[in-house]
DNA sequence: TACCAAAGGATTGGATGCAATCTTGAGATA
DNA sequence: TATCTCAAGATTGCATCCAATCCTTTGGTA
C-alpha cells in the first residue's frame, strides 16, 4: 500500500470537517494543525489547498484557511442540484438499459431495505444498514450510467457537513417505507426503459429529501454551524 | 492588488492547458515548469495540486501529475449534465421572476446577438462580440438563478480543453441564427414565468450545442488530445 | 531470445529556514 | 471616549535541502 502523507491528512481533516469535529467558520492555523497531525507544514498546505478547492474551506492569500459554513440555502441548492444531476442518470440508464450486474445488485439493495423495514417500525438497529444500502442504491445507478461528469458532480454536493448521504438519516417510519417503495418503483421504471418516470421518480425522491431536511434545519434538528444553538445532528 | 504567486501560476498553467499549449497526456516535470515559470517548486506544486482538484490533471502519488485527456465521452457528457443544470437555473429563475437588472442585463445582451447577426451572413469581424454575448448571456442566468451549486458545477463543466464556451463558436450561419433565437425564446419564456419552457428550452439549447461539438470531434475539426491528428480547434 | 534482478540516476514528497504579509495592542491625538 | 499610528509578534508564502520512491539500464540466467 503506497501512499502520500499528504493523502492522508486530506482524508483525515475532510472527515473531521464533515462530522463536525472541527466547527463552521474556524480559522486554520498552519503551525498548530500540522503539529497536531504529526507532520510538516508542506503536506498540510497541500491538503488545505485541496479542501478549499473541493470547497469544504475558504481561502484568501496570505490570511489562510477557514472552515466554509454552509449556510441554509447552501444545502437546500445542493440537493436541488443533485436531483437533476441523479435524475439524468436514472434516464441515461434507463435509455441504455441495465446491465444484468446492475440488476442484480439494485434487486440486492431492494431486498436489504425491505428486510430493515420488514418489522413494522423503526428499529435503530437496522438504520445503518439501511443508510448504507441507501448511498450504494444511488451510487449504483451513477456508476451504471457512466456518465463520469455527473458522478464528479454529486460526489461535489454530497460534501456538505451533515448533509451528505452518508449522515442523513430519516427519523420517520413512514417516510422511510415511501422512501423506499421509491426505490423499487424506480427499478421498475428502469427496467421498463420508461425515461420520463425514472427521471421524475429520483428527482422527486431527492427533491423532497431536500424539503425534509431543510425542516430539519428549521427545527434545529440539524445545524449548520451559524445557528445559535451550534449542535451537532440530534 | 495583493496576491501570491500560487494563484498566479495556477492561473497561467490553467490557460496554457485549457488552449492546448500543453498537449493532453503530456507528464509535467515540476523542475522544468517551475524554471520556465521563474518560480521554485513550492508554489508550483501547489499550483498543480489544485488543477488535478479541478480535474485539468490527473496525479498519482510518487509518480506526478499529466495533463488530463479528455475523450469524446467526457466532452458529450459534459454537455448532458451542463444541460440539467442550466436548465434548473432557467427553471429556477422563472419561479422566483426576474430582477429588472436582469431583464435589462438580458435585453441588450439580445440586441448584441441580433446585431452581431444583422447581416444575413456570417461575418469574421462579428465572432468574437457573439462568443462574449453568448457566455455572458448563459452566465447572467446562472446568477440570476442564486444557487450558488449550479454556478460552481457549471464552471466545472466548462473546464474541457476546447469545449468550454468561451472556446466554442459556431461556424454555420443558420445554426447560429437558430441559436439565438433561442435565447429569445428563453428570455420570453422566463419573462412569462413559464417554468417548464424555461427549463427544456435550454436544455435543447445545450443539448443541441453538445451533440454539435460531437459532430465536429468526429469530423476532426476539434480534437480532444488522443485522435491521430493531434490538432487543434480548425 | 525472453525474462528477471539490481544499481544508478532521475523525480517526487516532506522538513526546515527565511522573507513577506498580516494582526494585535499600546500609545498618541482629536 | 473614539480613532489613528506604528511597531512587535504571529502567521503565511516561498526557496532550498534531504529523504523516499520510481524509472531506466545493464548484466545475468533459463
Amino acid at each position: 500500500m503506497s501512499t502520500t502523507s499528504t493523502v492522508e491528512v486530506t482524508t483525515v481533516l475532510r472527515e473531521h470537517i464533515m462530522s463536525g469535529q472541527i466547527h463552521p467558520g474556524e480559522k486554520l492555523q498552519q503551525q498548530r494543525l500540522a503539529q497536531a497531525l504529526g507532520v510538516s507544514r508542506t503536506p498540510l498546505r497541500t491538503a488545505l489547498a485541496n479542501l478549499a478547492q473541493e470547497g469544504l474551506l475558504q481561502y484568501e492569500p496570505n490570511r489562510g484557511y477557514t472552515v466554509r459554513a454552509f449556510k441554509r440555502k447552501d444545502i437546500i441548492d445542493g440537493f436541488a442540484a443533485r436531483a437533476v444531476l441523479e435524475g439524468l442518470a436514472a434516464a441515461t440508464v434507463a435509455r441504455q438499459g441495465m446491465s444484468d450486474d446492475a440488476l442484480q445488485d439494485l434487486a440486492s439493495l431492494l431486498t436489504i431495505g425491505d428486510t430493515a423495514l420488514a418489522k413494522g417500525r423503526l428499529d435503530p438497529d437496522d438504520l445503518d444498514d439501511y443508510r448504507t444500502m441507501n448511498v450504494n442504491f444511488h451510487q449504483r445507478i451513477i456508476e451504471e450510467a457512466r456518465n463520469s461528469w455527473v458522478e464528479e458532480l454529486v460526489r461535489h454536493t454530497q460534501l456538505i457537513p451533515f448533509a451528505s448521504n452518508r449522515m442523513i438519516v430519516w427519523q420517520d417510519y413512514s417516510i422511510m417505507v415511501r422512501s423506499h417503495d421509491d426505490h423499487h418503483r424506480l427499478v421498475d421504471a428502469i427496467s421498463r426503459r420508461d425515461v420520463a418516470r425514472a427521471d421524475y421518480l429520483l428527482r422527486e425522491h431527492i427533491n423532497f429529501a431536500g424539503d425534509y431536511v431543510a425542516k430539519c434545519i428549521e427545527d434545529g434538528r440539524i445545524t449548520t454551524g451559524f445557528s445559535k444553538h451550534r449542535r451537532n445532528i440530534a
